[in-house]
Parts: C-alpha cells; structure tokens; sequence
DNA sequence: AGCACGCCGACT
DNA sequence: GTCGGCGTGCTC
C-alpha cells in the first residue's frame, strides 16, 4: 500500500512535521507530492501538502487514516519548489506550512467551513434549543449556531447520540474564470442543409447557422449574442438540432487587455552593454551557474541587456525570472517587457487582485509563457527550466519579506539558480555593500556600465545648506536656489520632480506655551497631522483622532505645526506659484486600485508641472522632460539609529538624481540638507560610489557590522515592559552562554521604536562571523518559551541577517 | 487550530 | 457525588 508524507495546514511548533496517510486505491495515479489534499486530522479535515510518497510507516496500521480527497490534479508545487520550501523553513526557522503557502498565490488558500449536518429525521429527538435553530433546514452553519448562543454542549451530546453530525469542509478560494463558447459539432454540409428547413420566419437562427457557414470556429455565446442583437432563445433550437454546443472555457483575466503595448524589437547594444552582456550570454549557453552583478549608474542601459539575455535563454527554449521591486510603482518596466516578450510575459504584483494573480500564476504552471515579471513572490514561479534570474535594483530591501517566512528573495534566486544551472543577474548603480563586497572578491562577476546610453553627463548635483537660508530668514522649506530652478522650469514648460520622504501635512503638533507634543497614545511616537482630513494620524498603528483646537495639557490655544510633510510642501507650492500645477503621490494619494498609473500618466501627458512624492516616487520612473529633481530634506533618514542610514540615503539621492536628464535636456538636481558634510550627502551629490563604498567599508569594519559580520537580530515584545526586559536578559545570557566566544551579543535595548501598539519592544542583536550552533541555540530558546508565548501573548521575532533595527 | 482528557473548586 | 472551569497534550 502506497503512504503519502503530509505537511498539514496547522501552523504550529508540534505539527510541524509530517503526518503519513493512506493513499486509497483510487486516488493512486493523482496523488503525487505537491498535489495539495485534504485529510481528516483529528476530529476535523485540513487541507495538506504531500511532500513524498513511501510504501512503508512506522505509524501502526489502525491509527493510519487515509486521504479524503485530492485538491489538485497537477502538483502545484514542483519538486525543487518542495525542496526550497524546507530550505527556507529551516532557514529561517518558519513553519513548513507557513512556507508553501507563501511560495503560492493567495488564491490556493482554502477557508475552513464547519457546519452542523441533521441525521435524524425527526426533529423532536433534538434539544429543543437546537431544533429551534435548525428550524425546518437539515444544514446550518456552525458559525449561526453561534451567533444565535446555541448550547455547545448539548450539540455535542446530540452529536454522540448520532442525531447530527459536525462536519468539517474545506473550501477552495480558486475560481477559475469560465466564458460559455458555441462551438460547432456537425460539417460545413449540415448547417447548409439546415438553411433549408428552418423556417423563414425563425430570422435570428437563420442568421446565426449562416454565421457559422461562414466562421466554423468557436465563439463566446455573449459575443454571438450582442453581434446579431440576439438571445439565447435562439440559440437553444440550434443545440437540439445537434449542430452546436455550450462548451465553458477557462478564461485568464487579463490585467492588460485594454493596453496596446506597441511590439519592440532588440536595439544595438552601446559597447559597454555588448562588454557586460557576453560574459551572461556565455554562462547562458554553457548551462552554468554564476551571479553577475551588473553595476550601471542610472540610465546606461541596464534594462536592455536584461532583454537581450532573455531572448537568447528564450531561444534556448528555456524560461526566466525577473524581479523588480515594488512593479506597481513601474509601469514603464513592465510595459517593455511586455512590448518585447508579448503573450510570452506573465506579470505577478501587489496591484492585481487575487484572481488576476492566481491566473498569471496559472499561465506559468501552464507553461503559458516563459518570462514572469514581477515582485519578491515572483521568485517562486513554478519554472521547471529556468535560464537565468533577474534581480533589478538589488539593493532594494523589498526582497526580503518582512513577516514569517523571512526570506530573502536573493538568497532564494541563487538557491535556484544552482539547482537549474543558469545565472543570476543583480543589477543597480548603487548595490548593497554586501553584494559590491562580493563582486570585488571575485565571488560574484562584476560588470560595469559606467556611462549614461544618451552619452549625456549625469546631471550636476548641487547641495543646498538650509542652516544658511535659516540665517537668511528664509523659513520656507524652499531654499532660494531650488525655488528659482522650479520657476525657471515651469517658465520653460519642463517638468520637477519634488522628493520629501514624509507623508502627511507636519511631523508632530506641539503646544508652544507648554511644549506638550501630541503623541499616539498607543505607541512612542509623535502623531502626524493630515490637514485634507483634520486628523491626527499614527503612522504605525491605526490610530487616529480629531485635531483639537486647545492644548490638552494647558488648554492654550496655541498649538502649531512642526516639521514638514508632503502635504504641508503641496500647499506652500500652491502658494508660492500659484501657477504651478502640482501633482501629490504618496501612500494617501495612491490607496485606490491604479491610482499610481493613473498619476505617473497624468505627469507623463503633462498634466502637471511637478510631481511631488516620498520613496515611491524614487525608482525606475523615466520622463524624458523632467530637467529638475529636487530633495527637500536629504538628511530625513540619515539620523535613523540604523547602521544602514548612510548606505540608505546614499542609494536614494543617487537613484533620485537618476530621475533627471535622462533623455535630451540636460537635468540638474538640488539638494537640500542641514548636514551638507555628511560623507553619504557630498559622495552622492558627486556619483562617487566606490569612494562611498571604501568609505563605509571602513565604517562597518570598526563598528563590526556586515559585510564584516553577520547579523541576527532577536526582538521580544509584549504589553507588560519589565517583562520584555527579563525575556531579554535571559536569552542574552543563554546566547552568551552557548555561543562561541567570538561572537558578540548585544542588549536587551529598547528597539527605536520602543512601543508600538501598545506592546513593548526590546531587542537583543549578535554579531558573528562563524557560529553553525546559532540556528540551533535559538530553536532551543523559542521552544523554551513557547508556552509563554502561546499563553501570555509573549512574542519572540527572530531575524537573520535583518534590512533594519526597527 | 480544535478538541479530549483530566484535575480542581462550586453546586444540586 | 456531579458540573464545568481551564491547563496540558495530541492530531498520522
């Protein structure tokens, strides 16, 4: 007999693991592993993954269940897919479960559906409280026996009396979207024949066998329909007299399908590209595994050695994986990957519903297309032959997720990569010090674009000290420079770029007579104002409130406004130049469905004079009539308690800059700054990323931080502060204890944000460069406290190699 | 997660 | 003596 290894759907320490189940007779030729299932699994059924199939189990024979059903006819996970998925489990120290379900589209989640089901034929045996609430139905939700307070108990003895049954079902979210076609079933010869004997008057049957004379093909019943102004009562005669049928097709929505993207075709490569692309053709057709850094400043042409390597892994017959961060945010990528690769294209990010998502997933386990585009998830496509990853803007922090599993997308696409034998290309003008570290080594393959593909220069950064335009009295937020660049702009009909990386009107609300800062009650954290809606909003927890108009500490009237967000920067412009024409992106003006598009075209069309936005403004955008980029307060992230704070601000002025000039007008950024001295202000201003990179090398090196040592950062919350701080000493003392000597750790320190909703956050961080016990001394530490975790709403996050401290 | 089991106090 | 509170441990 056949026996199948179960991961099941119960995300928890003790069914983490597998669980054998009989495979019955007639589910043999389905149930292969990663075909998902359901199983009964105590007193109720889950759904499971398989993950292996063996003939023997040391689980005595009459405890052996079998499966119930089988969910899928294709394994929707592949092999290598299972393999990945307990790497990254352990890896990480997640739950099996936790990492199949993340590897697929949310749409392969099931829903749990209990439901009490009447055996008895007469109700009179019932209790009468429940026969009351079953009424005359025999199937009832177990959920309206609750809500209308049926008694539990006396369910449960009805249910041992055999008079009714709990039963358990498991409900697939997937919807496959279905078109109801007419297809014809007869020849040519007998829709001319049925010409003859249908009636004259029957006008609309006549007109349609005369339609499918002439078009023999299968067509949507809607489309036939409204083409012939037409019902489906006349169709109905057509399908007893056997010459057609209703036949329902899977459909795939198409989150494009109202685009016309224009076909591209493969440019010249500038000799720079041609120089960087070989050594990627060359591990393409030798099948071998390398990661290529492609390191080019903005605008020198990185995309198009992307598409040029795709189409040679395409002609090979294999497939490719293309990461992007945040895809949302770039229409224009996606637009040129599909107006070079077509039908062949799969797209996979946060904008598409769940069931646009789940189709593109199908097109690829399909085989549909063999290029997929999309976000950190996109990683996981099901490919069974991949050519060659893609990872652009590498130094994004958005390819780690940063919730259970805590994988690292780059981590995983070298995992891959290995196993398909293809290559993996990182690209960036400003690559994380760990990946520029490697490169230099000699452990990844360095490629270098050093020039922009219109030859143009990069455009000239000036740095604006904002102490002096306060000495001057200018209290805007405007330095003088960057207003009289704005207004030559907008004389000359070209476009800004306006970057502040904070939403919201001001940064916090201050009483001026006491001081009194208005602060989320739930977190340590100063409340941001919203002036469109009046509110005091906290950024990290839900919380909001009314603006009040007195001090609630001195009930004086005098609270002001401090700092500056992007809102406060709309109205000032408003002001300033009443003329100009301003359009606002930032996570409130860009909640609804497409609003980013909707914007980027408007700014595109020139609809607007200035696009003014925090972070999601700074990547990949090309608007080859943006001449000025301007950042409002460069420093905004620099005072971060963050090591990676320079390396941040540094990507992100360069890549800003990078917005300007990208075409024929030469651009020119101004940046404004209350620390123009600060190394990652003046090295970015001047595109020196390998002094940079030397600089900050150094950095890490005294203070011991990555790429010279690895991290694992260890964060403890919960609602009760003292005991945060003992959990804490505690597991200092069991990581100093287990741990070699040469490894350092660090705390309990209150994590920057000290308390967020309500719970109390401490951390404890290790600093090492070789410790193979760490895994398992923190598997130790979390099983030791895992009732009171389970119990006390203890939390214990467990980060290896962590993007920031928060 | 859900549920059974089993050990304790409160009650007919 | 029994009912029901919740702490503990198991689910192939």
């Amino acid at each position: 007999m056949k026996i199948a290894e179960i991961i099941v759907d119960v995300p928890t320490r003790q069914t983490n693991k597998t669980f054998d189940y009989k495979i019955p007779e007639t589910l043999e030729a389905v149930i292969k592993p990663g075909i998902r299932v359901i199983i009964p699994f105590g007193p109720r059924k889950v759904m499971g993954f398989v993950v292996g199939i063996k003939e023997e189990t040391a689980i005595t024979n009459s405890a052996l269940k079998k499966i119930s059903e089988a969910m899928d006819v294709f394994p929707v996970l592949t092999d290598e897919l299972l393999d990945l998925g307990k790497w990254i489990a352990e890896e990480t120290i997640s739950f099996y479960i936790i990492t199949f379900q993340a590897m697929l589209p949310q749409a392969l989640k099931v829903k749990y559906h209990k439901q009490i089901e009447l055996l008895t034929d007469n109700k009179e045996e019932l209790p009468s409280s429940i026969a009351a609430i079953m009424a005359d139905r025999d199937l009832i939700d177990f959920d309206e026996f609750q809500q209308r307070n049926g008694n539990y108990s006396q369910l449960l003895k009805a249910a041992q009396e055999g008079l009714l049954e709990i039963s358990y079902m498991v409900k697939s979210k997937a919807t496959k979207k279905t078109i109801l076609y007419l297809t014809p079933i007869k020849e040519i010869q007998a829709f001319d024949e049925a010409l003859q004997d249908i009636p004259l008057q029957a006008k609309k049957q006549r007109i349609i066998v005369e339609h499918f004379l002439y078009n023999p093909e299968s067509i949507p019943q809607k489309e036939l329909l409204e083409k012939f102004q037409t019902t489906a009562g006349s169709i109905n005669p057509l399908i007893k007299l056997g010459l057609i049928k209703k036949e329902y097709k899977e459909v795939y929505r198409d989150p494009f399908k109202n685009k016309d993207l224009e076909r591209t075709y493969a440019l010249p490569l500038a000799v720079q590209q041609q120089e960087a692309i070989n050594p990627i053709l060359k591990a393409i057709q030798k099948v071998q595994h390398e990661v290529f850094l492609l390191h080019g400043v903005t605008g020198s042409g990185k995309t198009e050695v992307y598409l040029q390597a795709i189409e040679q892994v395409l002609n090979n017959g294999k497939e490719a994986i293309v990461l992007v961060p945040e895809i949302a945010l770039t229409p224009q990528m996606v637009n040129r990957f599909k107006g070079r690769f077509g039908k062949k294209v799969a797209v996979l990010h946060s904008a598409l519903s769940k069931g646009e998502k789940f189709d593109e997933w199908r097109k690829i386990q399909q085989k549909k297309v063999q290029v997929v585009v999309g976000a950190r998830s996109a990683i996981f496509a099901p490919f069974e032959n991949l050519g060659i990853i893609i990872i652009d803007e590498e130094h994004e922090t958005t390819y780690k997720q940063d919730e259970q599993p805590r994988y690292d997308a780059k981590e995983v696409a070298k995992y891959r990569a290995r196993y398909h034998n293809c290559p993996v290309v990182l690209g960036s003008a400003t690559p994380t010090l760990e990946t520029f570290a490697r490169a230099k080594k000699g452990v990844y393959h360095l490629l270098e674009l050093p020039h922009r593909m219109n030859e143009g220069p990069m455009p000239a950064v000036e740095i604006v000290d904002m102490r002096n335009e306060l000495h001057r009295g200018n209290r805007t937020m405007f330095s003088e420079k960057l207003m009289e660049e704005i207004k030559i702009r907008i004389a000359r009909q070209e476009q800004i770029v306006l970057f502040l990386n904070r939403r919201g009107y001001s940064t916090f609300v201050m009483c001026r007579d006491c001081g009194h800062v208005m602060n989320c009650p739930h977190c340590d954290i100063a409340l941001t104002y919203h002036k469109s809606s009046h509110l005091l909003k906290c950024h990290y927890c839900a919380y909001e409130t009314g603006m009040p108009a007195t001090c609630e500490e001195c009930e004086s009237d005098t609270i002001r406004f401090f700092g500056t967000g992007t809102q406060k920067v709309e109205e000032s412009i408003q002001q300033l130049i009443p003329e100009a024409r301003v359009i606002r992106m930032d996570v409130d003006t860009t909640r609804k469905k497409g609003a980013h598009e909707t914007l980027l075209k408007k700014f595109g069309g020139h609809e607007a004079d200035i696009l003014l936005g925090t972070q999601m403004i700074a990547k990949g955008l090309d608007f080859k009539n943006v001449t000025l980029v301007g950042v409002l307060a460069a420093d905004a992230m620099l005072h971060f308690a963050d090591f990676r704070a320079s390396e941040k601000t540094f990507q992100l002025l360069t890549q800003v800059s990078g917005r300007a000039g990208r075409h024929e007008l030469p651009g020119e950024v101004v940046i404004q700054t209350y620390t123009p001295e600060h190394y990652s202000i003046e090295m970015a201003s001047k595109y020196q990323y390998n002094q940079f990179f030397a600089h900050e090398m150094k950095v890490r090196k005294t203070f011991h931080y990555p790429p010279y040592y690895f991290l694992t950062l260890i964060t403890i919350s919960h609602q009760n502060q003292i005991r945060v701080m003992e959990v804490g000493k505690m597991i200092r003392q069991l990581l100093t204890k287990h741990l070699s000597e040469r490894a350092t750790v660090l705390g309990p320190t209150p994590s920057p944000l000290v308390r967020i909703n309500d719970r109390y956050r401490y951390q404890c961080m290790v600093k090492y460069r070789d410790e193979p016990n760490l895994k398992e001394i923190i598997r130790k530490i979390l099983t030791h406290y895992h009732d009171e975790m389970k119990k006390n709403d203890l939390s214990i996050q467990v980060d290896f190699e962590p993007n920031h401290l928060m």
